[in-house]
DNA sequence: TGCGTGACTTCGT
DNA sequence: GACGAAGCCACGC
């Protein structure tokens, strides 16, 4: 077993688990913060696996604020009533006043 | 065993 | 300023 790719795969999980409430951030950010600006895509991946975690996937959206991943929650609006319910403006799968809910972990990290 | 796909981002033209 | 292509790593078939 090599958990070094679970490393990744937890790191991701562990920046997920730290963002603050109704605050969103983006995939490039975790992956810039991992040191892996270009692998956005496995931190997308790595979502996947966040089933059964404590991760707030739904607080995890593209650098647009769009809810990409929406598609893979439970249903269909689900993660944007989520956002919604934590005091984030989401209008069309789309983040309003991204700039303000914003969070990047290698800022405040 | 090997190829293709995927919750994205960034560089180049 | 906008569009197209490449890159990254892991998982599925």
């Amino acid at each position: 077993m090599k958990p070094e790719t679970l490393n990744f795969f937890d790191k991701v999980y562990e920046v997920a688990k730290q963002i603050p409430y109704g605050r969103v951030t983006s995939y490039g950010a975790i992956s810039n913060y991992l040191g892996a600006a270009r692998s956005a895509r496995m931190v997308g991946y790595a979502m996947n696996g966040s089933g059964g975690k404590d991760v707030p996937a739904h607080r995890v959206v593209n650098r647009k604020g769009l809810l990409t991943g929406k598609h893979h929650f439970d249903g269909t609006n689900l993660m944007q009533q989520l956002l919604e319910s934590e005091g984030v403006k989401v209008i069309d799968n789309q983040i309003q006043d991204l700039d303000t809910v914003f969070w990047d972990p290698n800022e405040i990290l």
